[in-house]
DNA sequence: ATTACTAGGCTCCGAGTAG
DNA sequence: TCTACTCGGAGCCTAGTAA
């Protein structure tokens, strides 16, 4: 059986467009070549190959050349925009990250238990995170380089604050799964001591004891993107 | 700047429904061939272009290879998939015939009078006929071959009835624009005397008088087509 | 003005193969 | 195993042109 050619489909388009599924349209093959951005060459030879595969029928009378596609076209073309359609639908919706438990050393706890911050926690992201972050670092460059993406992302922003001594910059939330188990937050802070090769979280009780886990622990953190 | 190749859909389409629209996917070139029906050196070859033109990223360490869909492809993916989706959708959803009206020879006034037809009429199209239907000659190939669609189409059956003498073959209906504007129906008979280069249309009221017309007037048919 | 043939070039693919 | 190079052949495109 003979298989829509890639290189047809702008062609199909075209004609579809034109309303060639219940009626015979009526065009050159210069204006064709136009529309496609090919030559009027290019064109006969496309519609005398779409006719050869019947994926449309052809009616010649005089100069003019009349085209409708047939049931057949039709539905190699609605088979390829599902085929398209279902790829750009159904990726999964989230990040996946893999890493190993470091020891912080400590700054996040206390800079994430200042008032400034716990008070918007409690009501933008629902509880007080429990006082110290579990810092992973994620081994594989394709999760260091997958983590830049949340820069462009919003996610769930915690102001920044000032008090007599100085600025406190910024946090943005994104709620995420760890082991595909646990709830907490992955938390991205506007001034970072460390690079992409480290991440933070945060949750509501000590994730080191509800996960069981020690330095050196593999996991695994899921998080979800609203496209 | 550099456009999305055609050939290149397959791969780009495969990679998302890997889910690499967030993430790095680690995939072999050799599996990409299968998939796209194509050779590994054609994969290598599609996935160093796509990387090229910044419609992937792509990260190798040591013989893993690892890619990532760009905003910039995924972008181009929706913009081919919504040209695809809207030539699919937005065809004219009717069917039109041009032709010239004829007189018939008052048969189809005759059989379309017979209380077997007309009882179903009124119950299923809402009307009794005038007698007498309108005879149009399509003139044009392209219109005489659109015609051959209804053959497949379902429309409203008028049943076949016999009285004592014979049998009268169905009828099927499809509402319809005379020029645009008087409603009426297309009628195909199962036993017709005539090809497909003319049609018959009933109406409620005289469609000669209605629309003023006579021999020879041109006249365009719309029938509104349930996809 | 059309459509569509031929000729030639350019692209794309895959077999072979190196690293 | 893997990626990706070269290269020959197949297929696609366009310029020129006939009808």
């Amino acid at each position: 059986m003979p298989e829509l050619k890639i290189q047809h489909i702008l062609t199909l388009s075209y004609l579809l467009s034109k309303g060639a599924k219940h009626n015979y349209v009526t065009i050159t093959t210069s204006s064709l070549g136009k529309n496609i951005k090919k030559s009027q060459q290019s064109a006969s030879k496309h519609l005398l190959e779409l006719e050869q595969n019947q994926f449309i029928d052809r009616i010649i009378s005089g100069r003019n050349i009349s085209v409708k596609i047939t049931s057949k076209g039709f539905s190699e073309m609605v088979k390829l925009s599902a085929i398209l359609q279902k790829s750009l639908d159904s990726f999964p919706s989230h990040i996946e990250l893999k890493g190993t438990l470091i020891s912080g050393m400590g700054e996040g706890a206390y800079y994430m238990g200042l008032k400034g911050y716990t008070k918007q926690f409690k009501s933008k992201i629902g509880y007080i995170p429990f006082p110290g972050t579990l810092n992973v670092r994620l081994d594989q460059k394709i999760h260091q380089e997958a983590i830049k993406q949340f820069e462009t992302l919003d996610g769930i922003k915690i102001k920044s604050f000032s008090d007599e001594k100085r600025t406190y910059g910024w946090v943005k939330c994104f709620p995420a799964k760890l082991n595909n188990s646990i709830n907490c937050d992955l938390i991205l802070l506007e001034r970072t001591h460390h690079d992409n090769s480290v991440i933070e979280l945060i949750s509501k009780s000590c994730l080191r004891k509800t996960a069981k886990l020690k330095d050196g622990s593999k996991v695994t953190i899921k998080i979800p993107v609203n496209i």
